[in-house]
Formats: structure tokens, C-alpha cells, sequence
DNA sequence: GTGAAAGCGCTAACAG
DNA sequence: CTGTTAGCGCTTTCAC
């Protein structure tokens, strides 16, 4: 009989239990959970009494099939090597799992590289996700180009020159501008910037700050000190010793592992900062707070960022469309690196 | 009329369509694409060729619901502040995409704090997940607990004293024992201990090689140079103070964090590694390898740990038990720092 | 070898 | 204010 499966332990409640029990349709427990059309606060509040009392979870699944949602969101990250070592895209994911769950939304994750967008492909057409926060911006982005074509709803944390897609960033060129006129106009005549692989669009626009910054105090960047694509230990020594040949003042790096690897090079060389050199960094991290002597770089509060580009995404979800770039705050944090 | 919706561009095929379209029943579409049944090699092929063409994607959600099956892997993430900088759940993180893409599941993450477990909780009341991965292992750990209680399978990556619980971890006591001796017998008479928070099995663990590398050739490891719960600078700077009234020949940190602090102390004080002082972590990390002098630490693949709990959590979902513990290989990797 | 029909648990017209 | 009904897209008995 029927009340074999009903009454078995296992079995997890459904709405159509509750309707049952309590002498209701199933329409009717719909209705009290969700709030939506009309009913008597009496059936409603039995209803959720029930509910409290007897632990019932809807079934979400269930919910997406009629819904056609998922409440999934879903987050893109880079998963080329060298990129795991960055706390930063961890920071952000914790930040999007808060505004997530406070919205009652999931957080699927998955990975690309430069080059392979198969696992985010992946997701979208097995209908996973909602919508899509991408962690980093390209300058060929397959990524956007993709979402974009297949009218998901996505949101890139970073900066792009496409205006039509949604962009949670901090403002990283007048940040790097502030922080370099500053340096120029503390008393350090020649510069060297170190900078990351242009075809992040982050490094593009500190790169660009960079000499703003010198612009804005009219001076002008010496294009011989300025060194991209440091991707690696070898070509940052070799940059170093050229730029130990110059009068240069202070090395600036675009990011915390390129300057990091810096700082290492100048100890092996036995220069000593700040006495000898000076260094900065566009991108601040626990390891440069900690090192000695602490460096002076940028301080962005990523969690922040997270925060924001999960919040924009679930507004996007729901139809509610918006500006489409949105900055946080940056600090510029100077350090006994540069005294 | 019907047609209205089925010509609707927008609309996503569904098996129903194939149906249709190919005179057949959904049931055979069914069969033809999930090969369980019996169906001729022939419409099997039909109905093959036609999803190749017209690029159908099944809907998942629908499945799901049908299976009572989500396709998805849990991964709880720690969101205790300090824990964030570490790349190591990063790392692991990437290996458990990888594997889960490979088998057709998708992970979904979420965090909990050491005594607030509650995103954990809805992921599993709202059953989003098929099974969970734990990437951290505590002395009191409410995620074990909860999950053991609710009967989800799942795995922690890191041990546990518990022995029904799967764990995947690389042998901390063993790595940690086999560098202790080796700094013992290269001609370091008295090594100090700065150890984290001992709550963290996988730090106790550490310690607990500490003291078993000094049984090993018949020494006993010296109680005051053990400092545990290093989770902070004031506390590593005030233990350094300590060890440096002692004869210290090495300073053995248990993970790349408190080392790199260490090594930042140390610098201020003007101590010199490895003339003055030596230098080593029980975990390495690109900090330290980049770091002047090169640090000596132990090496482990952490994306391996991450494929080997992604298999095993897949396995254990489709009931397939195994034994309860794996050992991934670690590496020494001695440096100058200990020289 | 194939199909009809019921069902997974929920939402959403449409009636009353 | 509440219930009836159909439907989301797929799987799975059970017949034929």
C-alpha cells in the first residue's frame, strides 16, 4: 500500500506530503512557502508550522526544472599555472560565496586557460549556472566573446574596452598614477617599471598608470626602463641588471610575485633597499607587508570586489539592468621600501 | 498552434523533439543516448547522428531530478582569514575541477569557519551535492561530524584520528620525521620548533615528526624550543627572541607562512641565514623558493591531492568502497638555507 | 527492439 | 482564498 513509502524514514518530505497531512493542495503549501499570490495568514502560518516542526527542505532541483533556474552562480578561474599562486582569486571566490549564499544562490566553480574554454562551455550548456562572474579580463577574451554569443548573464571582475560588458574593478590606472606621481615628486628622479604580460588587461592599465603618472606631474616615463611580459625568474634578473646600470631610483613591478622575485634578486646582488634601490609594487600582498623592509604598494580590498560582482550578477539574473562599470576603493600605501 | 513553440529559435531541443522529429518514442531517444537497454545499432546511430547535427544538450537539472542525482561535487573551502593567503586550497582546488569535469560532475564551493558550518548545511539540505570534500582537517571537526550524521559520502583531504572517514593526504609525520633527522645527522645539534595552531591535525601531525625525527636517531627533541600556535607575528617575533638566547643551530617552521615570517624577523635582527642561523619549513611554497637564500622544506603535489579526493569521492557516490586511507608521495628538497 | 505512461517535486495558469 | 490541472525534461517500469 501507499503508506509503505510514505511512511518510510528515509524518505524525504515533499509538498505533496504536507498538503496531505494538513487537508491542503499542494498549490496551497506553494503558495505559503513562497509567499507569492494570495492566501489567509491562518493556512500560511499552519503551514510554516508545520514546516518548522517537521524539518521539510524543498527540493531545489525541483524547483530549477519548473522554474527553468538554477540558482547557481557560476565563476570562472584561470587555472594557467602560475596564476595559482595568487591569493587573489581566492579572496574574490570567498567573496562571492558570501553575497551567494546570502541570496540563497550556489557558487559552481570551474577552470580555464588562456586558450580552452571547454569546462566553461561545460557548465553553461548542461545549464548549471544562472549566470557567470569571470575573474580576470583578456585582451583576447574567448570567454566574453562566448558568453556574450550564448546571451548569458556575466559579469568580469577587471576592466575591459568592451562597454557593453558589466566590470567590477578598482581603478587600477589612477591608482598606479597616484603612486608613481608620488615617488616622482618624493625625490626619485628615474623610474623602472617591471611589468606582467600585456595580455592581461590588469597589467595593460597599470602599465598605462605608470606613465600618467608621470605625465601628470609633466614628466615623461623613459621608455628604456619599462619592461613587460616578466613572466619569469630569468628575464626579471636579466631586466635588473640592465636596470642596475642605469641611475634608477626605484623599481616599480606591476604585481606582488614579480616583486617579490625582485626583492629576492636585489638581496643576491647585495643591493639593500631602500639604501641602495627602491621598490613598489602595484599590487600588495601579506608577503610584501611582511617582508623587511615592508614595500609601499596598492591595496585593494578583493573580498570587496567579490562581494560586488556577486551582487551585480544576481541583479542581472533578475532583469535589472545598471551601469555598466563599478570601481572600489584603492589605498596607496606607502612603506619604509621607499623612504 | 504547437509548431508556434517548437520553430521558436530560442527554445532549447529537448528529447521530446528528437522524438518527433525522428518518429520515434523519447524512450528510445533515452536509451539511444545513455546506451542502457536494448536498442537496434541502427536508430542508435539515427538518433546519434541527429544530436551531433543539430547539437543537442540534454538538460541536466531534468535528469538530476528524474536520478534524484545533482552531477555535483561539494568543496568546502576554509574562510578563516589567515587561510585564504595560502594557495594551497587553490591548488587543490584546481585538481578536483579537473577530475570532476573528466567524470561529468561539477563542483560547487562553499566555506565554513572552524565553529560556524551553516553553508555547508544548506548545500546539503537543498541537496546541491552528491558528496563533499573537506580540505582541511580539524581536531574538532563539526563538518565530519555533520556529514557523518546526515550520511553524505565524502572525503577530507588531510587525516583524521577517525577511522571510518576517507582520507587522502600525503604522510606528514613520515616527510616531517625523515627532514628532522637528516638536519640532525648533517651537524645541527639543537633544532627549535615554531609550530601553528595545533586545532589543525595537519600541525600536529607536523609536530608529531618533529619529535619522532629526533627518536629516530636516538635524541629527544628539546620541549623548550617547541612554540606552538604561531598564528601571529607578534608571537613569532617574541619566540625568535627566545631561541635566539639558546644555541640554536636550525629553526624548523611547520608551514611557508610562519617561515616566511621567520625569515622577515630574522632579517631585521640581522641575523643572517644560513651563516648565523639556519632555516626550514614542513611546507614549501614558491615564497620560499624564490626567497635568498632558498629555503629547504618538504614538497608535496597539491593537485594531485586534489585529483586523488575528486576520485575517491566519486568512487564512494557510486558505492564503490575502498580502503580508508591514501598517502600521496612527498619530496625533501634541501636548500641553501640549511647549508 | 520499441513505446506508453507514470513519476521525480515543484510552479503557474486558470477556475471556482 | 483555495484547488485542479498541466507541465518543466528526463528516466524507468511494464507491456507489446
Amino acid at each position: 500500500m501507499a503508506d509503505i513509502d510514505k511512511n518510510n524514514e528515509n524518505r524525504k518530505l515533499t509538498i505533496g506530503d504536507i498538503a496531505d497531512e494538513l487537508g491542503l493542495s499542494k498549490t496551497t503549501i506553494s503558495r505559503a512557502i513562497s509567499g507569492k499570490g494570495r492566501i489567509s495568514d491562518e493556512t500560511k502560518r499552519r503551514v510554516q508550522e508545520y514546516i518548522k516542526e517537521h524539518d521539510y527542505r524543498p527540493n531545489l532541483i525541483a524547483k530549477s526544472l519548473a522554474e527553468s533556474k538554477t540558482f547557481n552562480l557560476g565563476v570562472v578561474l584561470p587555472s594557467d599555472t602560475n596564476l595559482a599562486e595568487t591569493p587573489f582569486f581566492q579572496s574574490c571566490l570567498m567573496g562571492i560565496c558570501e553575497v551567494a549564499a546570502s541570496h540563497d544562490y550556489d557558487v559552481v566553480v570551474t577552470t580555464v586557460t588562456e586558450d580552452d574554454i571547454a569546462l566553461l562551455k561545460r557548465i553553461i550548456f548542461n545549464h548549471k549556472v544562472d549566470g557567470v562572474i569571470l575573474t580576470r579580463s583578456l585582451a583576447h577574451d574567448l570567454p566574453v566573446q562566448f558568453l556574450k554569443e550564448n546571451k548569458i548573464p556575466f559579469v568580469v571582475v577587471g576592466s575591459t574596452e568592451d562597454e557593453d560588458v558589466v566590470q567590477i574593478d578598482s581603478n587600477h590606472s589612477a591608482a598606479c598614477a597616484e603612486l608613481t606621481s608620488i615617488l616622482l615628486v618624493s625625490g626619485n628622479e628615474n623610474l623602472a617599471l617591471l611589468a606582467g604580460n600585456q595580455e592581461h588587461i590588469v597589467n595593460k592599465n597599470r602599465m598605462k598608470g605608470f606613465i600618467e603618472g608621470h605625465k601628470n606631474i609633466s614628466k615623461k616615463a623613459n621608455d628604456n626602463l619599462i619592461f613587460t611580459g616578466m613572466n619569469n625568474k630569468a628575464l626579471i634578473d636579466r631586466a635588473i641588471d640592465r636596470i642596475m646600470m642605469y641611475q634608477v631610483d626605484c623599481i616599480v613591478c606591476t604585481d606582488d610575485l614579480i616583486c617579490s622575485r625582485v626583492l629576492a634578486r636585489l638581496n643576491e646582488l647585495n643591493y639593500s633597499v631602500p639604501a641602495d634601490i627602491k621598490v613598489a609594487s602595484f599590487y600588495n600582498s601579506t608577503f610584501l607587508e611582511n617582508h623587511n623592509p615592508p614595500v609601499t604598494a596598492i591595496n585593494i580590498n578583493v573580498k570587496e570586489l567579490g562581494v560586488a560582482a556577486g551582487e551585480r550578477l544576481i541583479k542581472l539574473i533578475a532583469g535589472e539592468e545598471e551601469k555598466q562599470k563599478e570601481l572600489i576603493n584603492y589605498e596607496i600605501v606607502l612603506k619604509k621600501s621607499t623612504k
